[in-house]
DNA sequence: AGGTGTGAAGTTTTTCACAGCC
DNA sequence: GGCTGTGAAAAACTTCACACCT
């Protein structure tokens, strides 16, 4: 159905942009890691340093959540962490369902990120029965009969799918319709949802992809020669700018996780 | 190296927008669907809905390509096919390395998106002697005192890390060193790279954090009473993506380990 | 009729640069 | 002196809407 449709219409007063949005769980990481070696302030050039972007985009952002620095000296760090993370909800506990349990899935399941940051496992489920009651980062694959039970058991609400791309859709309908309304796709599909109900996607392929361009420019440039296929269409190669990043896409939002 | 190049701002520019770039996998996957079932040409309202974006964005997209469709008519579905896939630069053979053999390492060596859009596996890299000599997903793994060797003689200029956070910084180190231009990032960490080298990162927990945040928001924002007009939140919809990259193309993602 | 290609308008995000407070 | 907070300008991106080709 229908992709199309733009953005939010901004919930009332609170109107933080979704760029910003986006950037938050980055502040949040490098807040927590100083945090972690007990230093008490950070100066927006410091943390915007920490956390890959520049420090103008980082004190703009910051204005969106409220003036909790202080001029001349910076960032108290806890406060800003307990700011965030109530910001972003995570203060409560949010229960999460990984459906698909392969490698990936697996992966997801032993990322201590969850935990830490208000996210709890609430049941792996698999659609191999061979799977069931095999326990995965200590806890028991469940089969897939259980998802509704679980669901509305454990009122989750946001569910994980790491399924091969044909079982996606299905097992997010499943999902959808026992009551969970934010959805993290790992499948190489796009996935239907009615309205309400929230989807972000994560592609392994697409992000090599979006390097390989960048790579092609960089070596290209001129030794195109590709006079191989019919294609019409001289072979302007171009360059972009890209200008040489050093550090991190400071725009992106992906995500996954580490070993 | 890489800066010398004189080139001028140039008018006249070629340059594909970032926002245009990351699209183009989505796109890619879409048609290649399509390609597989045979279908000839295919409008941009239907390509879209596919895709996942709305017509009028990717019809927008397709100029920076040029002008591949026909009035009245659509695109060729192999053309594009093809024309997306030389931008991209997926013509060629991307020799990729996996550093970080674990649950996630595995299920991307094991992901089948890669192969079918040029890019090769040359090599996974495990920093654990025990799994030296172990084949994950038909390539026996390699450990880490090899990682300049094969890069060298592969000539590998994609490195994907998937360690552990405190791993990444010092294999990326190494992986650069080397020779390596451009990385996938998995760890959790923000990495420092010299210039010209570019880094895209994918990062799970970000994501989460993003849903809860949305999350939250419908939560707490549950418009009481049933005027009849929409209730609670306004207009929202599915699939979206950021700045930078979120989307996800092809293949298969992980799979279900069968016992 | 049907559907692309694209200026122009509209929106969001980033960057600048500096007033204002510590 | 140092650093935040933020209007204002710039840039990037999206959407509109329609001329124009088939």
């Amino acid at each position: 159905m229908a992709t199309g449709r733009a953005h939010r219409p901004a919930t009332r007063s609170r109107g933080i942009p979704e760029a910003t949005v986006a950037r938050l769980p980055l502040y949040l990481r490098a807040l927590t890691a100083l945090s972690e070696r007990s230093v008490p302030t950070v100066s927006s050039e410091e943390l915007a340093a920490a956390a890959g972007v520049n420090s103008a985009k980082l004190r703009k952002d910051f204005s969106y959540l409220g003036s909790y620095g202080t001029r001349g000296v910076g960032y108290d760090v806890e406060y800003l962490v307990y700011q965030i993370s109530r910001e972003l909800g995570l203060t409560q506990d949010w229960p999460v369902v990984i459906v698909g349990i392969g490698n990936l899935g697996a992966a997801l399941a032993n990322y201590g990120g969850f935990a830490s940051r208000g996210f709890r496992v609430a049941a792996l489920i698999d659609a191999d029965p061979g799977m069931a009651g095999k326990p995965v980062a200590g806890i028991p694959v469940q089969h897939t009969d259980e998802l509704e039970k679980i669901i509305q058991d454990d009122g989750v609400s946001i569910g994980v799918i790491a399924t091969p791309a044909g079982a996606a859709q299905q097992v997010c309908d499943r999902l959808v319709a026992a009551g969970v309304t934010s959805i993290l796709n790992f499948a190489p599909t796009v996935l239907n949802v009615p309205e309400g109900v929230d989807v972000r996607k994560v592609d392994l392929s697409i992000e090599l992809q979006i390097l390989a361009f960048h790579e092609q420019r960089k070596a290209g440039e001129d030794a195109a020669g590709d006079a191989g296929v019919v294609p019409p269409v001289a072979a302007r190669k171009q360059q972009h700018s890209t200008g040489s990043a050093d550090q991190g896409p400071d725009g992106d939002v992906p995500a996954v996780m580490p070993a």
